[in-house]
This record gives C-alpha cells, sequence and structure tokens, in this order.
DNA sequence: TTACATGATATGTTATACATAATACAAACT
DNA sequence: AGTTTGTATTATGTATAACATATCATGTAA
C-alpha cells in the first residue's frame, strides 16, 4: 500500500474485533480477577448493540485463549490463561516453520544451560537418589547401543526441568522435546553418527558432578553433553 | 478424578469440540502445508452432519491460536501460527497467578543465563560496536541515580538477545520484559535498596568481558549482576 | 432431612436470511 | 491494445429467532 499525503488507512476491524476489544478492555478496567464473573452473552450483546452471534464469536476467541471459561447455567468466569495449551496445539499441526523450527532446537539447549543456577540452589536429596536410579536404569540397557534412546533422555533431562523447581519451564520442557527429537531425527540427518565422534560426557558423569555439588563442573560438562547439538545449530547448516 | 476398573469418565465433548478436532486431523492427515486453502464452511457442515454455526466456532477458534487465516470471498487458507501473539494477549489481561508469574521471572534469569554460549558463538564486531554506544549513553545519564531505569535496562539486555541470533528467544524477552518489571516493582518491595547492597557487576563490565572474548567471566559476572533477582526468587519470600 | 420433581436460566445448537468484501469477467472508455 | 469501471458471483460476516441441554434453586413428598 502507497503512502499518500492525508490519506490514512482506516481501521478496517470486523465487529467482532471491536467486541473482543471491548470485553478485554471491560475486563481490564473493572480489575477483574480470576473468579469473578463476567456479564452473560444477551447482556453484552445489548449493552454493544450487537448480535449474540457477534458477541459468542469474540467470547469463542477469549475461551480459545483461555482467559475465561464457560458453563452452561453459571455464565462466564474468568479463568487462569494456561499460555502452554495452545502452544501445544500449534506444535501438534506441524504447521509451524523451520526457522522456528530452529530457534525453538536452541531454546531447549537456552533453557537447560540456564537452569544450572536454579537446579543446583533446589536440588534435594530424594532428587539426587530418584536421578541416580534413573541412571543406574539407563546402564542397565544394552550398553554399546549407539541408539539414541528418547525415554532415557526424557528420564533424565525430564528430571533435571523437575529438580529446577520451575512448573512453567518443566511443562514448557515437555511440549518442546517432541520438536527437539523431530528436528535432531528428521532435520539433521547425520547426527546419530555425529553424536559419538568427540569424547561424550556421560549422564553418569553430569550426576556426580550434581553430587558433588560441583556446580561450574556440571555446567561445564552439561555443555559437552550438550556439544553435538550445539554444533549442529552453530554450523549453520541447511535446516 | 481416580480410575476405577470398568469406569472410563465419559467423553463429555461438545460438538464443537469434536468439530475442532475433525478439522484438525483433516489438516494433519492431508498433510497440508502453510498457504494451502481448506474446504469452506459449508462444505465442512455437510461433509460432517453439523450447523454451520458449529463449524464456524471451531474455525474461529484455529483462527484464534493462528493456524488458519480467513478471506472474504477466498475462504480459509493455512498460515504460519504465531504462538507468541497469544502469549502477549493474555499477558495484558493481568490475569496470570502470581506462582506462574513468579516462573516467569525465573524463565527472564534462566534464558539470560542460558544463551551466553550462542552470544559468544554469534557476537559480531558490529554488535559489540552498538552495545558499547548503549553503555555509552547510559553512563552519560546521572551517574550515582538508584533509580531502576527501565530504559537502559531493554536497550542493553535487549541487545545481548538480539546478539543471541534467536529471534523467537527475542520476542519472547520482549513480552516476559514487561512481566519481569511489573514482578520487580511491585511483588518485591525492597529490591530496588537490595540491589544495591552488594558489589555489583555493572554494564560497563559486562561490555568488556564480551570484548575480551572471555566467556567464564561473562558468565561469572552475569550471574553476579542478575544475583539480587536470583536471591529474590531463591528466598522463598511471599510471592 | 433426604430424595425427587419442576421450573427458570444461560449456554449450546440449528436454521434462515441478509450484508459485505473480494474476485472474475464483461462492458465502456482513452 | 490497454486501462478503468460496472456487475454478478461467491464465501465469509452479521442478525434473528427458535429450540436443546445442562445446571441451579426452589418446592414438595417420602
Amino acid at each position: 500500500m502507497k503512502n499518500r499525503v492525508g490519506l490514512k488507512p482506516i481501521t478496517n476491524l470486523s465487529l467482532v474485533d471491536k467486541v473482543e476489544i471491548s470485553i478485554t478492555e471491560y475486563i481490564k478496567s473493572n480489575k477483574l480477577e480470576v473468579g469473578d464473573t463476567i456479564p452473560k452473552e444477551m447482556e453484552f450483546a445489548e449493552s454493544l448493540g450487537v448480535s449474540r452471534t457477534v458477541v459468542r464469536e469474540a467470547l469463542t476467541r477469549l475461551r480459545t485463549i483461555g482467559i475465561i471459561d464457560s458453563k452452561k447455567h453459571k455464565g462466564m468466569v474468568l479463568s487462569q490463561p494456561d499460555f502452554i495449551e495452545n502452544f501445544e496445539k500449534i506444535m501438534e499441526t506441524n504447521l509451524v516453520g523451520d526457522d522456528t523450527l530452529k530457534d525453538i532446537f536452541e531454546l531447549r539447549l537456552i533453557m537447560e544451560m540456564g537452569m544450572v543456577d536454579l537446579l543446583f540452589a533446589r536440588k534435594t536429596d530424594e532428587d539426587i537418589e530418584e536421578l541416580s536410579k534413573i541412571v543406574d536404569d539407563m546402564e542397565k540397557g544394552k550398553p554399546e547401543s549407539h541408539i539414541f534412546s528418547l525415554k532415557n533422555e526424557v528420564a533424565f533431562h525430564g528430571k533435571l526441568y523437575e529438580m529446577s523447581g520451575n512448573k512453567t519451564l518443566h511443562r514448557l520442557q515437555n511440549i518442546l522435546l517432541p520438536v527437539f527429537q523431530y528436528v535432531h531425527n528428521h532435520k539433521l540427518d547425520d547426527a546419530k553418527t555425529y553424536m559419538y565422534k568427540k569424547k561424550f560426557v556421560t549422564h553418569r558423569e553430569l550426576l556426580n558432578y550434581l553430587k558433588e555439588g560441583n556446580k561450574e563442573k556440571f555446567r561445564k560438562g552439561l555443555a559437552r553433553h550438550l556439544e553435538p547439538h550445539f554444533d549442529r545449530v552453530l554450523k549453520d547448516v541447511e535446516f
């Protein structure tokens, strides 16, 4: 669209758009909190001078992003929005572009490296014990197997996230992990063999650093553990 | 809900729920990609044996999470979903609970500590130069000011995120920062004074570590720089 | 008091009609 | 020819009315 003097593009919001804005403004300006009820569909329709259809569609949007919850008789209730839920849906559709996929792949590396401080601050003896069992189980499997075991990875790293004490982080990771696997398997063909070219820091070693309480060793070990992945994203290969 | 033998929880899905599932299944099983068109409302309605209204509501949901885009004459087109957009909307409503808020506060610390490796791998001389200018400008301000300057913080740390080369991370941070500020100002009352009790690593020092290319010094410096925040979340104070 | 019946209420669903915007194509003009 | 302008078509957007269904509150009988 060309810009000509004196001709501003008219904002072409649909009725539903306007109603959606009105309702969110209503929520914000009245400082409503989770659990509060908002007017019923017909009341909104009358107050705003639009049909119930339009109000319903606007409410559907708000319901979709999770900020309201509707019950048959009760009406609409403000609810605790859960941004991870939609994130999950989006991921399932396989519509996310490769560039974003790469970003997310990196995000996992970032989060895992970044949570080390919280991990050390919050780990308990019970956590360590549980993690020990996980590593024990891992080593009971075929010791020479070069097969990249998803289950073991999830168990070990998932536990780390749990130990960080940040539930949102943990849930985020649970969604990101499949993405991570997908990229690993489909986009980075030679990753499996590549993984074992270098000397690799094992889960056992990481566990030991954690036991010792040596944060810096753990951090460096984790970096080495993830190094194949880091190398891949940093090579800037076609993705 | 407890699990008892022979008693499966009855799936009480609404019609719209089912239709939504049908449509997403349709997209997935046909391996449709961004830009592909999907059947029109009436076609879905006829094929699924439901009213157009129900189809519309299901489509509204998909439109809301951003996986389809509808044009008046053209019909529905699959589009690149943008999960950050909804995240933004949710944050604006101020409905997120304190526990999640705290998680997000931590998430910022996690991401910033975790991106150091990518930062050092991808920083360019131009980046360093730009960052230098930012620090110069910061120091031109009142040098003794204890006022926590949002603008400066955004400029400096935002630049770091940009340098990491991960656009998704950068966008995420742009949304998280207000949250971070909000928590900092409203939930952690004594944070401002607390911030200066300890010896503090300045932006200038961080910049120098970055210039030297000393990753470990930078990492430790950044940890010190963020230490007041870390201390706060680790104290487990009432939030 | 408990259990059941009943009605009121608000969302869920259907059906129909019309409004609006985008497209394609024909008609008109230079 | 090539460009603009009108017009029919089409699919989404909006309005209205009616009925279905689940839930709550009240009242009534055991």
